[in-house]
DNA sequence: TCCTTAGTTCAAAAGTCATTGAACAATTGG
DNA sequence: CCAATTGTTCAATGACTTTTGAACTAAGGA
């Protein structure tokens, strides 16, 4: 099973703004963007909502072309698509997380015990 | 009477990400940049909304700290805050006005008669 | 002063969004 | 097979957003 994505060119602006919007989201963005290259299980974001609110926001950054996710066994590994942001936007992505760094109204990007090594 | 702006610090990420998201706040942004440094008036964006609407609108903008608007006589002139979102959130002005130009899903931004030399 | 122009405010209606708990499905390990 | 894990779906709820028309204020010109 093959969750839908839409494709580089479905991506549109207002909706990447409007889903960018929602400080659950930009967290869930900038935790990506930390780890970039590391696709991510949806558990790994359970300290910034409830599980099925987690869910709702995942679907809603998929949808929007933001995050691409797999299905491998019981896990959607969750990746940035970085590559077609990129393409379509140049520049937008890191303006977005370099901003969200500055912006002292926001938190610091989470820093689990994963991080750390044994 | 002069209109409550927000303090360059007080402008949020989010805020401006979920404002700048909604489609006729996204194309008077547009327009405003069009004809940067040129104050404009809210009648010209009367072709984007109804005149109460844009009330609402430009409000919206303003309390974000995307716009200023200044008030001369019974007209308001608005701007662009880019030296403000400039140095609060670098690129991220340019990188958005940029990526609406390439969206084929936007309308091209607005040219009215002002536009057309006599 | 009277009228026009520019824009706001208000209340209402309609719509969308975020959040929740309960129930569900699918995979994996014992 | 049984149970645990991972995540989704559903319906409900509350909150916020957008849009509208009618009424309003304030300034400027005839």
């Amino acid at each position: 099973m093959t969750l839908p994505h839409p494709t580089p060119d479905q991506i549109s602006l207002p909706i990447v703004l409007a889903v960018l919007g929602d400080p659950t989201r930009l967290a869930i963005v900038r935790y990506l963007a930390s780890k970039e290259g590391v696709p991510l299980n949806c558990s790994k974001f359970l300290d910034l909502a409830s599980k099925t609110n987690l869910s709702y926001h995942l679907a809603k950054l998929r949808e929007a072309g933001v995050t691409r996710a797999e299905v491998v066994g019981t896990s959607r590994l969750i990746t940035l698509r970085r590559d077609d942001l990129d393409q379509r936007f140049p520049g937008l992505l890191d303006s977005v997380i370099a901003a969200a760094g500055t912006d002292p109204g926001l938190p610091a990007v989470g820093v689990s015990e994963a991080d750390v090594p044994a």
